[in-house]
Formats: structure tokens, C-alpha cells, sequence
DNA sequence: TCAATAGTGTCTCTGAGACATTATCTG
DNA sequence: CAGATAATGTCTCAGAGACACTATTGA
């Protein structure tokens, strides 16, 4: 790398900062409340309160933030197959006491289903707020993260596929309430998604009242 | 700094990446067009396209991405003052020649008052397209920049105070014609800026016409 | 039958969009 | 006065929100 800059020197004659990815990942507990996924480090090298799943940026290799934030749901939490979004950058001098550290915060909305049986832990996210405090500025990410996807869920029916292939309305309004944190009212919810929903044909039996019609996402 | 990691790895034992921060400054031209600031690059050392204020995040004396920012705006364009705002990150691996730079774009809007007289250049923005291509992912960043200042005009009236401190519904309707990239209806318009504006009592005269009130922003 | 849940008709309110009209200035 | 610009009355349409009613099932 011979390349000079405007003062004659390289690139790597700078310091430079560590980077690295953190992923929200939320999703829903077994009650359809909202949470996200988080990991207890309890190695000799790394104590203390649980973080969200995170990586340094491989530089070597030349790997993507995208890269990255998928390595760290695979070997921090045993998850795969998500397509993370860059949500910001956390650059508090401060926040890493090991040194310079920036955070690419990454945000991810997952079914239930794709947690079940890997090694993450769920901490419920009642009205934005955490029942315990997470390392570094982890809380921070995590409101983010909340705003980002009660904004995304605002717009469109639930755009993450939260509620599975198949739902009731009934069961896709649990879904946004869960993740827009409020209560809503049926028929005017019913008409809000009617738009972005295709009928399936079947019915949801074996219940008491009349049988639900499920849908899909268009 | 004797942190160790999981591997029993010190931070600085991995590589790391450069930081860069680019700045994407929208304004209005003399002609009350949408334009961005860029730099000719004539130096010796870094010569071709005209690209965004940018410069690297400097870690010794614990820079915050804000502060390169502005230090970039001070010292490339000559503009201060300003608070811009985080866009994302641009890390394609191929980006910059000169080895591995993550790019944290950031953008901000400002008067074509605070542009004159600087070393800044402004390359009109028509419908989104620049009339040259800029350095590296410059024009990509642009357009990144473009949609979060629409977004932002289309919620609330001038929101970086392009009209200036006081200004007629016509004047202000031409700077939101200029960002959004649209004509607006001048009836439509009024009422969905009027509970941001309030009246200050003046008129804007000497003019053919019905003089027009002057507003400021709530 | 009743209890429970699903689904809809309809009313109000608000705001965007558009057309046409009225108001007030200069020359 | 004419011409130009400012300001607004009013109509339509769409969507959110809410209330109440009807529909269909199991027990």
C-alpha cells in the first residue's frame, strides 16, 4: 500500500480505532412478548453483565460489517439465516474500557422459532426498558433498536414475519402490539394490514367461537 | 492497555481498519436549487474527482465521530457551526485504493448565507443525479443524504432553516420545492406547514402585489 | 340455548389535494 | 382601471379511530 496522503504519509502511519458489530436481535418469548436475544459471558476472559452478540470487524479478509454482524449471531448465540440492519454508529470514547472501541449497532426482528435450542438468552423488553443493565452502552443499542422496529411495524404488517407463514388476524395483532408496545383495536388494525395481506382459504378450527381465516403477506 | 480478549488477545493485537468521516452538506444555490458542497482535490497528493469533506477519525485525543465531522467541514470547505447528523456507514472493502476505510457518512442542510466565501463548491443536485461523478462512494452517500432531508421536509416545515429566520409561505414553499424535488399546491402547502409557522406581523413589501405576511418557525 | 370469538356497517374527525373565488397591493 | 400576487372558502377523497351490531362456532 504506497499510497501518501495531502501530508506524505500511509494510511496505516494514523492510529486507528477498533471496530466493532453489535446485533439487537429481537424477537418474541413463549408469552409473545417482546425481548431480545442477549448472551451471558462467563468465560476466565470475559465477565460481568450480558452483552448483545458481538465481533470485532475482520479486517483482514476484507469482511463487510454485514459479514461480521452475521459471524457474531452465529457463534455468540447459534443463529443463522437473518439479514441484519445497520442501525448507527456508538463512538463514545468511553464506552470500551479495553480502548478505543466503535460500534456498528445492527438490528434484527426474528421469529421465535429460530431461537428455540440455541445459546441465547431472552430479556424481555417491557415498555423499553431492560429488567437488568447490559455491558457497555448495550442499552442504548437496544432503544434504538426498539424504535427502529416499532417504526418499521408502523408502516407495514409485520414486515419481519414475526407472527409465521400463516396467521389469524387475531394473532398478527398480539404480534404488533408486542412490538409496538400499545393496545390496539381490532377493526381499525384489521383495516390498517387488510392491504398488505392475501386471504389463505383456510380457517383456524378446533377452537371455541367462530373459526378464525388466516392469512399471509402479500 | 492490558485487556485481554476471549483468546487472551490484546485489542491492538488485530488489525484494525481506518475511519473516515464524510460529510454530505445540502443547500441552495443562488438560483434556490438543491446543491451539495464538494471540494476540488489539486494537491499533490490527492488529485482527481471532487469529493465530500471528509477526513480521518483521529483516536489519539478521543475524536468523536462528530467532532471529525465538523473538523472536516472546518478545515476542507470552511464552514462552521454546524450539526450534522449520522447517516450510516459505507464499507464496501473496494471503496477507497488506499486500503480498508470504513466511511461514516454523516449529512446536514444549511443556508447558502454560511457557503459564501468558503473553498466549498456546490454541484447541483437535479432530481437526485449529480451533473459529475465524485470520489470514491460519494455519489452514493449524496444519495443517501437526499432521501433523509426529504424525509425530514416532508414532516416538518424547513426543518435546518434553509428559508432563513423569517420568510413569506411562497419563499418557504420554494426552499421545500427545491429539497422535496417536486412542485407543491400552494393552498395544500400553507395548511400543512401553518401549525409550525407563526406570524410575525410583518409584510414583505415593495413588491408588485398583494404584499405577503412573514412567518417565523415555531 | 349461552358464551365466546370473528367480522363488518357506519359515524366522526382529520388532513391531503384541488378548484375557484376573494383580497390587496403596484403602476 | 388592469395586472399581479396573497389568501381562503369549499368540495372531495382517504384513512384512522371508535362504537355497535351481526355471524358462526363449541358446549
Amino acid at each position: 500500500m504506497g499510497w501518501t496522503d495531502e501530508h506524505g504519509r500511509r494510511l496505516t502511519d494514523y492510529d486507528r480505532p477498533s471496530v466493532a458489530v453489535d446485533v439487537a436481535l429481537l424477537t418474541l418469548d413463549a408469552g409473545g412478548r417482546l425481548a431480545v436475544v442477549v448472551h451471558e459471558r462467563t468465560g476466565a476472559h470475559a465477565r460481568g453483565l450480558p452483552a448483545l452478540p458481538g465481533t470485532f470487524l475482520h479486517v483482514d479478509g476484507a469482511e463487510t460489517l454485514r459479514d461480521a454482524a452475521l459471524r457474531a449471531l452465529r457463534d455468540k448465540v447459534g443463529v443463522t439465516g437473518r439479514e441484519p440492519e445497520q442501525l448507527r454508529v456508538f463512538d463514545d470514547p468511553a464506552r470500551d474500557p479495553r480502548g478505543r472501541v466503535l460500534s456498528v449497532a445492527h438490528v434484527d426482528l426474528v421469529g421465535h422459532d429460530r431461537i428455540e435450542g440455541t445459546t441465547g438468552v431472552l430479556a424481555p423488553v417491557e415498555d423499553g426498558t431492560l429488567p437488568y443493565p447490559l455491558a457497555y452502552d448495550h442499552d442504548l443499542v437496544v432503544a434504538h433498536a426498539l424504535r427502529w422496529a416499532r417504526d418499521r411495524y408502523a408502516a407495514a404488517p409485520d414486515p419481519a414475519g414475526l407472527a409465521g407463514g400463516e396467521f389469524t388476524l387475531l394473532e398478527l395483532q398480539g404480534v404488533h402490539e408486542a412490538v409496538e408496545g400499545r393496545r390496539l383495536q381490532k377493526d381499525t388494525f384489521r383495516r390498517r394490514v387488510a392491504d398488505g395481506l392475501v386471504e389463505t382459504g383456510h380457517v383456524r378450527a378446533g377452537t371455541v367461537g367462530k373459526p378464525a381465516r388466516t392469512f399471509r403477506r402479500r
